[in-house]
DNA sequence: CTGCATCCAAGGCGATACTG
DNA sequence: CAGTATCGCCTTGGATGCAG
């Protein structure tokens, strides 16, 4: 991994970072923790726009419950947007936003960071 | 963020995604999940080598319990080591592994996200 | 000093039924 | 179609006391 002068800078982030409370790395992963979240996130980046019950198709296992209240919870945190088409019946469509698709990196960087510990082990 | 090539791996990456079981993004989350793992690894990298009762001075409100688990976990998953000395008393020293330092660019990545998210709102 | 055993509270999550 | 309301389980995490 990295060579020694990312080494010194990741270093010297982390013993910036806050130990106890807001630490922007503990925040970043409440917004996007829970069972469900990582997976509508990932779906959305995948179709861009989504319908409830598209989504809750596309996520196996998934309750109205959880689904509805995972969807509030990214919306209120800015991470998808919801459009509301008062048909008959009501449609309504999800998408991901800016703030979302800036989860890429991380993503990826997790992804990377699995793979070597597998295939290490 | 990022530049079109690199847009278009990460949405190779996540479209390859399992997205159900067996998600490696998932699988490296939990690893370091709940409330105190992110904690402990981030005073290991600091600190490099730490005992049980520093720790806990160091994590402001972690009972013994916690503490004691978590530090398991982390040692079953590979992220520390733990050798203890059968002095009298006991003395028991935890560090980092490589593994566990590898992470250093993941946490780098959910800093610059949550900045970034912070700036523009 | 370094933990483990036990008990307890809170919240995440799920099942089901129902509504505009 | 897109949710809400209600209920209940089970996991996570905390408090306390004890042990090697």
């Amino acid at each position: 991994m990295a060579n020694n002068n990312e080494l010194e800078q990741y270093l010297k982030l982390i013993k910036e970072l806050d130990s106890d409370n807001n630490c922007p790395v503990r925040s970043a992963l409440e917004m996007i923790g829970g069972k469900w979240k990582l997976r509508i996130l990932a779906q959305l980046l995948r179709k861009e726009v989504v319908r409830f019950n598209e989504l809750k198709r596309d996520l196996s296992g998934i309750t109205n419950t959880m689904l509805s209240n995972s969807l509030r919870e990214l919306e209120n945190d800015c991470l998808i947007t919801r459009k509301q088409y008062n048909e008959m019946p009501v449609r309504v469509e999800y998408n991901i936003t800016d703030r979302g698709k800036n989860l890429l990196p991380t993503i990826y960087e997790l992804n990377i960071w699995w793979d070597d510990f597998i295939t290490s082990s």
